[in-house]
DNA sequence: CTGTTAGCGCTTTCAT
DNA sequence: ATGAAAGCGCTAACAG
């Protein structure tokens, strides 16, 4: 099953091939096409005509050559963004990143630092060698010794979920400490005063965000810092439900867990409802994310919500707008909060 | 906040650079660095560690144009695998793509239908532009006029779930008559006889395949086919719960259903636990895809496994091969059934 | 308005 | 074993 594709060699026309049909010199013909003014109005019109009629498409790959600029973004993502854990947030992303960038006229290139690593190239030089207009990076740690490539390389970059900020290198994140503040007030407003934390892991930045705007939003609130009633998970489901146990066990009376990401929250929904916790009954869950399956697990997850398609906007745009000449910014997008049934 | 960036320019060590510094021609500084054979060993020395030197890296846009091949792969994806009954299959996918491609030396390039569309470009025009050597193509429907474009053109392709052969594109999916037949045969197995289905929507290959998967199943068990047993749905949650509730409505006796997709089944559960219904006391419930999530709602659902990752290796492997001139080929990956706690 | 001339950075005959 | 020259497809001065 299956047919012969052999030594295929396409040949596209070239603007030499639309040349030499339109009676005219390339240069001509480049012009007529980019919308010069300068150009006879007959003679644009006869060559956009041949161009049509030969089926002439400008090769992306000469242009890059002589503009020296490829249009094209590279987009790295860690291991860490790509596991099960991070693909709900990452697609996300991606997509929002995609639409902006491909409405600028900008490709988006797949590269995650696995594959730089294992090729031996640093970060720089894989994207040098693409010549990339530019990068977007995603799931860096701040331990990463990516970082200092990335702030320090006089390629633009926007970087998601980590400030970093540097002559060339942007950023772009939630706001996590308000979004902490949010879910811990609206605990304390429905009368908890124990409210556990269940982290992702440490090395990621949002982690130590989150983690401040817990201990933030407990003192606003007019409560203690409770060390023992942090644990630290790694954004998998299953920490989430170790970290409950864990908490619980640890606490007898607690009745509130805030969890760092959705699917550790969910993962704990599960353990409980197995050992046949009421939630919220007995102990009321906010998740971190708000992803699509947290209206769908029962009861509904309360949670506070990322914009991540418009992260992955926001990010985009801020990169195309380096590319022209602005500055290298930091943003920070507002969270909110979604009251479903599980607090 | 912030720094001005300008107008910066990259200006990369080029191959000329090398070859002064290292005082031979550009001739040998390409043979040296490509590992040919008649250079001298001296002279390969000397240019290396130049290059290394300068940390010359050579300009994948330059050598595409000479070479006339990018090693650049275009990853066509329709809007309807983005949304969000899509992203838990299509992200496991380009992993696989990705992996495998990177591992060939090839870069994956986003470029949605969509886009394409708006730009008013066709499907060849938007690759030929670019320069792609072959294209990966998912979540395309039978009826999409893209179809012909994909099939006719002479560009290699790849696609994803739907069985296109012809000379220049290949295909890769799940085998989902097998895949239904696991279900049924399971379900019979428990002693069911009244199995309802709910599909996803009908323009997907992949809905018409398990659409007649559990026809034939049922046959294969000696159980009649019913129309009002089936329900077509979206893959949504949310059409997975209107589904069950339909066929539950239509047919009193109905003790069980399949569904084709994880998500619907998961908006299925949740609806019957609200209601009351027992899963699977009063009915039983199995899914398609095996999601992350599926395992972790409760009880954890029973499902058909689709090896999402090696989908996209495999579709990669085959691009890669027919690139070096293979023939193309249509590749079906078994499933296999998960069962859990909803059956 | 239009053509000529020069490259962009690299690979590849073809000589030497 | 090495270099000179040509050319990939396109844009950009610079003339006319």
């Amino acid at each position: 099953m299956g047919f012969q594709v052999g030594e295929v060699i396409l040949i596209p026309t070239t603007i030499k091939d639309v040349a030499e049909v339109a009676g005219v010199s390339v240069t001509t013909v480049s012009r007529a096409l980019n919308g010069y003014s300068d150009v006879g109005e007959e003679t644009r019109r006869k060559v956009q005509k041949v161009a049509e009629e030969l089926n002439y498409r400008p090769s992306a790959v000469a242009r890059s050559l002589v503009m020296k600029r490829t249009k094209t973004i590279g987009l790295l993502i860690s291991e860490m963004m790509s596991d099960k854990s991070g693909h709900h947030f990452t697609f996300e992303v991606l997509r929002g990143l995609h639409d902006a960038l491909a409405k600028n006229g900008y490709d988006l290139i797949f590269a995650n630092t696995t594959t730089a690593k294992q090729r031996l190239l640093s970060y720089l030089d894989f994207c040098t060698e693409r010549r990339f207009d530019g990068v977007i990076v995603m799931g860096i740690r701040l331990d990463d010794p990516y970082v200092h490539e990335v702030t320090e390389s006089p390629l633009p970059s926007v970087v998601i979920d980590i400030p970093l900020l540097s002559k060339h290198c942007g950023y772009v994140m939630t706001d996590n400490i308000h979004g902490c503040e949010l879910a811990i007030q609206h605990l304390t407003s429905r009368g908890h005063r124990n409210i556990g934390f269940v982290n992702g892991h440490k090395e990621a930045e949002v982690s130590r965000q989150r983690l401040r705007g817990y201990k933030d939003a407990l003192e606003k609130c007019g409560l203690p810092f409770e060390p023992s009633l942090v644990y630290e998970g790694d954004f998998s489901v299953e920490s989430g439900a170790a970290g409950l146990e864990a908490l619980l066990s640890a606490n007898p009376d607690l009745t509130a867990v805030f969890f760092a990401s959705d699917l550790m929250a969910i993962g704990a929904l599960r353990w409980a409802q197995q050992q046949g916790i009421k939630v919220p009954g007995d102990v009321s869950i906010v998740g971190f994310d708000n992803i699509e399956l947290s209206e769908y697990v029962t009861p509904g997850l309360t949670t506070i919500h990322q914009r991540r398609y418009e992260m992955g906007v926001t990010a985009a745009n801020s990169l195309v707008a380096m590319l022209e000449g602005d500055m290298a910014q930091g943003r920070v997008l507002p969270p909110d909060i979604v009251i479903r049934g599980t607090t």
